[in-house]
DNA sequence: AAAGAACTTGCAATCGTTTGCGAGTGCGTT
DNA sequence: AACGCACTCGCAAACGATTGCAAGTTCTTT
């Protein structure tokens, strides 16, 4: 197999001329006569001369390869963040190369050296829930390769981020639930030591007491994906803790909630608001629609590489944190105002 | 930036000695001494060194990469079957770059060219549903890089593939709603051109036939995404013509359809039964959770995987069609046995 | 004491491409 | 007729790593 692509040699040996002027005649150096040229980019057009992109990376020392680490793939808010970096990836002619740390520290360590071993000319990250430990991160910083991160960042790491105003996002979604006649909101919340998980739980805090709203860490509840979701719903309905409005850290946790209600027959959002986030596509299925904070995914992709790529390209040194603009979306499982 | 990774070279030109006796060191050639050894391994250790990848490629002609084309990847389907390809993948020391055609055949031939020109060592392709030219694929393998297509393969070309057996399962669900009581029968069908969606479709006639139902082609309909089983829902039901059945090409089909029965009040699966295909993460969260077809999407990317590296280690010639199975699986949009 | 064996290590070519520099030809100018 | 200048093109080194072969050193053996 892999019966030889054709290379520049194979054609300077057929023309009997050397390689160095068939590497000129393709790129149309002023040196190489108009027959040579003509020549050269007719059999190299006969024969599909494709440039070697490996050779070509070894002698430029840039691989064109952009490295993302994502938690994991089948995931609507990661692929769509994804394919942001993709859609601008392939139009400045970078590839990416995607790996998947299944929320495992062990893992996200393992692609790292991976991707460093790949000589990818920078990365794209959004770091496991567990990791303490950013050493990986600064040890390939300092290899001179960029990273960028985006949605779960790394605190005291000192490099570019794409992110959204998680804080005043919640803030806004709980303050409509409010608005909306709620009085006894609960917040369904991901882990502490994750940034984007803390600030919407504060946010969250924050609209209740400048609603003049009573809070303490009781209305706040750790469940961030649709079994727990669904389970905690089923469990505050039997120990009669119902509120009259929830706010989730997810999609899939509000969607796990929404379940649980149907099938307790208690009447979305007449007796209990479901507030979710991300806007997925799951919230246009869930039965009734979710009302959900939209984080755009595909911009914060497309962000991300766009600043990546800037890195790359002109060796700044300033880092840059981009803020994306989230809004609510209100669908069917919250009240009107 | 990129301020230089660790070399061989910058090993030997600190401990004074040649590049090659670092390269053996590293690997521990019988050649070399103990003490050179650890003196290498050690400096090694201490400046972080890792191989260049890209050199080993230039080297050996292989990259130890896999190409992945894909209609889009915000997808579940397709977001699973990545999922699997990259856990065998980063188990068989591959990494996987991944392109989305965006249902295109020009990007879908762009991507081809950059993959090649990357010198992949295989790929893994799902083709647009629109492409009716297969010949960039041809060239392809005449390059002697191998490719294994799943789901949507390519009909007249010779090489691998991962597919499941549409009509039967197709055939299957229909019968399942035929015995549910179903009597009046429609079928959401994708392009006639994919050939897994033209085996769907006549997995479903043959069922109604050989159950003595009346089958013709106005019982087929083409709708294969939300929207457009959407808004068909309501076109038939303003026609009054609402079958009694509905079996959709994809879960997403099936997601519009009963969003819109939602809408019209109509019970499911008292009124309407709707079965779908491919169990997406959708296909529980639809109220009620829709009952569809398994298609697992994890094993098709992990076999593929599987085969192409197979062939990429083995240079094997003969071609496979592996075939994954399919199951029903029964939830809430169906009536019971 | 000389020769060969055993043990270490380095040289150079290779993978495909690019690029500075040097060299060869043919022409026109003085 | 001799010189210089365009115009073309090839040589060789470089990117990082591997590897067959040659070469060097040290030690043992006769």
């Amino acid at each position: 197999m892999k019966s030889h692509q054709v290379t520049i040699k194979d054609i300077a040996k057929i023309l009997d001329i050397s390689a160095s002027t068939v590497s000129r005649a393709l790129k149309d150096h002023p040196d190489i006569s108009i027959e040579t040229k003509n020549k050269v980019k007719e059999l190299a057009e006969k024969l599909k001369y494709k440039p070697n992109a490996i050779a070509l990376s070894l002698q430029s020392n840039k691989s064109h390869i952009i490295g993302i680490i994502v938690p994991q793939i089948v995931n609507h808010f990661f692929s769509t963040v994804i394919s942001g970096i993709e859609e601008l990836a392939a139009e400045k002619g970078y590839n990416i190369i995607i790996t998947q740390s299944n929320e495992s520290q062990k893992k996200e360590l393992a692609n790292c050296q991976t991707l460093l071993s790949g000589r990818v000319d920078g990365m794209i990250v959004s770091r496991t829930k567990n990791t303490e430990n950013f050493d990986h991160f600064r040890n390939i910083l300092s290899t001179g390769t960029p990273i960028v991160f985006f949605d779960r960042t790394c605190h005291g790491i000192k490099t570019d981020k794409v992110i959204i105003d998680d804080y005043k996002a919640a803030y806004d979604a709980t303050e409509y639930l409010i608005k909306t006649g709620c009085k006894n909101l609960l917040h369904f919340a991901g882990p502490e030591n994750l940034k984007i998980s803390s600030k919407r739980m504060w946010g969250f805090a924050d609209a209740l007491k400048r609603n003049n709203i009573f809070f303490n860490e009781e209305m706040v509840y750790y469940a961030d994906n649709f079994s727990k979701g669904y389970n905690l719903t089923f469990e505050l309905y039997k120990s009669n803790h119902l509120p009259d409005g929830i706010f989730t850290v997810n999609d899939m946790t509000a969607a796990g909630t929404l379940s649980a209600l149907n099938e307790l027959k208690i009447k979305v959002p007449d007796e209990i608001s479901v507030f979710g986030f991300t806007n997925g596509i799951i919230s246009q299925i869930t039965s009734p629609s979710l009302s959900t904070v939209e984080q755009n995914g595909y911009l914060m992709g497309y962000s991300a590489a766009e600043i990546l790529i800037n890195k790359i390209e002109n060796e700044t040194t300033d880092t840059i944190s981009k803020i994306i603009p989230t809004k609510l979306i209100i669908r069917n499982s919250t009240k009107k105002l």
